[in-house]
DNA sequence: TTTAGCACTCAGTGACATAGAGTGCTAACA
DNA sequence: TGTTAGCACTCTATGTCACTGAGTGCTAAA
């Protein structure tokens, strides 16, 4: 049912329409791909392959382009990966061995590297707090009635916020206050404060309950809102490039979407959530009015534990074989960094 | 030269061309406007309007448009402010009254609001904090080769940034270090600190020298370049249902400028620099490619400080009486809400 | 000074012909 | 039986042409 000449067929049609943009016809494989056989073999081969349903005609006497099923086709068994160059390589290389000074930087330059490398749109979602624990809660004074509470995690990330104190509380108190908190939650991550816990450091601040509500509040967010909706994205408007984006319409939808940061999260989160690389192609992507877009995402982790995504966003006329290597490459080069940065192993 | 008619029919082109986008003919305005006085009439006044440069003919027989020079001379003396509705001064009160955890989400939402009120493209530039001083300096031991440098400053912000230490480094001396900077440090701007300064704590700090630079190198960049170059952009996509933006190379030449946040910033910046609203139209914004944009820009301040810049950015055919009117009010409302965050006024 | 009238200009639109790319089918061929 | 050459057919894209309508500029009359 899909002999090996077929098969060549279809790979010559999907890459030379990810190469051209335009409907490939048989001719132009006859010529360009040199399978022995004239056009007019290769148009019985693709009339089968039409009804197979893994090419299709945009009307009557066009070349033909992959459909959907004929991208998945092409990426499960045809495609073979086309590795980095030793430029590419480099230019990672050296991106990366930039001193770090802040996680968010190295997850930016990452989103950076990432649409510079594949002209696609590079999304990156950041390590999630919940999963990592507190090195160090401070609570500093600003004035009479208003405190900047200051988290840091043991993954290298800072959350701060406002927060209004009675103006009974001195800056003593609030020392104390700081020391206790300190002392409880060091070490603890944040998904795992528990009920007892909280009693605990309760029952130490008896006074100052309306602080301890405020700094439970803070957890709370952090957890779930404040990081968890970030995403970077880079390279929006290189995408604009793309053949596909010579119609107005199709690039307001795409920025519209590209402007609900929850709305990416999910999608980003959406992969099949194992190990390794994940391509979701045109409709496999149930959301939204996102058509004609494949996603290849890829989960990063620290010491094992996944704690984010990064993920590229193209027409589903994408290269496939590149892309994902770039993806792959980069989500080891990402976790390894972020291990580095956090455990203090860099040279 | 500019008598009373001659006004009136270039407010009426400049106000019927910003409204339709289309160029505006004789009939049209004898029709619309009720001058009094029949098409041919209009069409004398036209001509000698052209001939004074205040608009244009897109091609020989077309309806006219405002030049420039008409955009000019319409903002300078024809328009009347057009004041917020009821509803809209609404909007702002309720955004704003939500509780403030945090200056950059002030900041976020200021841009939103303003977006979303013009149906422009928004830029917020936060609070420069070379202006504002220390509050508390912290540096938080992680593992042996790294510690996190955290800077408070008074107008609630917050910098963070990780720093390699040398492993003969314990956490006892770090605590010393921090005590040290925080005496030195607080309440100074960090714009202010001198040689002197350095050299007290260089003194006080001689084994830990290396920390130290550290720590003046965090006070550099965070002058330079850290929050100098951060930006907030809010409906980019907004202005692409802007008539003008049918064509998809405007687009992209539009989204590319949007990318360079530092070209952006000045920009904000580059406004006449006194009190109130600046208004640049077309060719008056000296930087690059920008064509047939105008810039609304005004200056906010804390205490009478200038901190930062608020500012739209639209096409030429802007609406002018509109935009003015919410980019003063925004500014009034975000000095005083920086205000209250900063000196705790907040009832 | 204003207005009516008229000739002129030019973008936009629809009708039409043409070229070119590509297909599907049939019949001949190995 | 699979492959190929040939040919008629389909459909888009392109270019030409004429027509329409909006709008102007000029002239002469009011």
């Amino acid at each position: 049912m899909m002999d090996d000449r077929k098969q060549k067929v279809l790979w010559a049609i999907v890459h030379d329409y990810i190469a051209t943009a335009e409907p490939v016809g048989s001719r132009t494989i006859a010529k360009k791909y040199r399978l022995g056989v004239s056009p007019a073999t290769i148009r019985n081969e693709m009339s089968d392959l039409e009804e197979q349903g893994f090419i299709e005609q945009p009307y009557t006497s066009a070349g033909r382009i992959p459909s959907e099923r004929g991208y998945r086709y092409y990426v499960d068994f045809l495609m073979r990966r086309q590795e980095l160059s030793k430029e590419e390589e480099d230019l990672i290389r050296r991106e990366y061995k930039v001193k770090v000074r802040d996680v968010g930087q190295v997850i930016q330059r990452t989103g950076q590297l990432l649409s510079q490398l594949t002209h696609y749109t590079a999304m990156v979602l950041p390590p999630r707090i919940g999963i990592s624990s507190f090195k160090h809660v401070q609570i500093v004074y600003m004035h009479q009635s208003q405190a900047m509470l200051i988290a840091i995690m043991d993954n290298g990330t800072v959350q701060h916020r406002l927060i209004e104190i009675p103006e009974s509380i001195t800056a003593m108190d609030i020392e104390t206050i700081s020391k206790v908190l300190n002392a409880k939650l060091q070490g603890q991550a944040m998904k795992s404060i528990k009920l007892n816990l909280v009693k605990d450091i309760f029952s130490e601040l008896a006074r100052h309950r309306h602080i301890l509500d405020l700094v439970m509040e803070l957890v709370q967010e952090s957890l779930t809102l404040e990081f968890e909706d970030k995403i970077y994205l880079g390279g929006v408007f290189n995408m604009l490039n793309q053949p596909e984006f010579r119609n107005v319409e199709r690039i307001k939808t795409m920025l519209s979407i590209m402007e609900q940061e929850k709305l990416l999260c999910n999608l980003l989160e959406g992969g099949t959530g194992d190990e390794g690389v994940t391509v979701r192609i045109g409709g496999e992507i149930d959301q939204w009015n996102i058509k004609e877009c494949s996603m290849i995402t890829a989960p990063y982790s620290i010491r094992g534990r996944k704690m984010g995504f990064i993920g590229v966003l193209g027409p589903t006329r994408m290269e496939y074989a590149k892309v994902i290597s770039v993806v792959d490459y980069m989500t080891k080069y990402l976790s390894q960094t972020l291990e580095q940065v956090i455990r203090g192993r860099r040279k």
